[in-house]
DNA sequence: GCCGATGGTTCGTAGTACGAAGCATGGCGA
DNA sequence: TCGCCATGCTTCGTACTACGAACCATCGGC
């Protein structure tokens, strides 16, 4: 099988990538799944519940992060006019900062990586791996 | 910049696999990292320190990790006889067995992902993503 | 033989994650 | 319209993950 030595390159990368994102978390006291949140609500304000189910997480867990991130004062709860039992999450201005701050510097520590290949090799490479995993069949 | 859209790439793919990954893992309660021992101790035999380090984690945080993976009877501690101070890990039997049932597992879970592409393809990704990453200038 | 360096463990603290139980609101069927 | 189940979220209890500081044992050079 082919695709084993695939699956391996593709764990082992993932790895790498998630060293990374962890330090960079790390030195602004975010853990990976905060980091999430942080990249998710950049362009989004989903429910609770919405966004429980984007990290694959169970609702519980979600109000403890969110709690935490609230309490840094990095994201709010709104209430939802139409259904007054939904808690829509949002990044604040603050947090917003935070998150462009912490994706430029996740761009900056990935940038050698992506200059040790050509700009054909890139497009290509992002077409890969577009193709293989994100499966819209 | 052209890297941006290979950045992004990187890291949606990476929050992909992690998730491939955890799931897994969830089904065997396993974490992230205790998944990570088990893949690394298949082929190594290495002490508390360089187990460490090759995590990214702190001495403190792996005597908990070893802690609980030997209560679990997945890992041993052994002594050094060259260096009474030492402890080396490595896996029992039923260790093994997991870590190669877990992996099985993950590459059942990819090779969908593997299938999307051709066999040239395939190899030109698992070629990229050495390039790119496995910086060993 | 002493002493600083190295290798691990222990302890306290905070974050992460789950499931069960609970409360409020919503919406449907009688 | 009322009753009741479903849905959305929070709270609580538990276990794991992770760190740093303090600690003990051993090693190696002087």
């Amino acid at each position: 099988m082919t695709s084993d030595a695939l699956v391996d390159a593709l764990v082992r990368s993932t790895f790498q990538v998630v060293g990374v994102l962890t330090r960079i978390g790390a030195e602004r006291d975010l853990s990976l799944t905060q980091l999430r949140v942080l990249g998710i609500l950049r362009d989004r304000r989903p429910r609770m519940t919405e966004l429980a189910a984007f990290l694959g997480l169970d609702k519980s867990t979600l109000s403890g992060l969110v709690d935490r991130a609230e309490r840094r004062g990095l994201v709010a709860r709104g209430k939802n006019p139409q259904d007054r039992r939904v808690v829509d999450v949002f990044l604040t201005p603050a947090g917003l900062e935070l998150a462009e701050q912490v994706y430029g510097e996740v761009r900056r520590a990935l940038a050698p990586a992506a200059e040790r290949l050509s700009p054909q090799d890139r497009d290509q490479l992002v077409q890969l791996l577009h193709t293989a995993l994100h499966s819209h069949d």
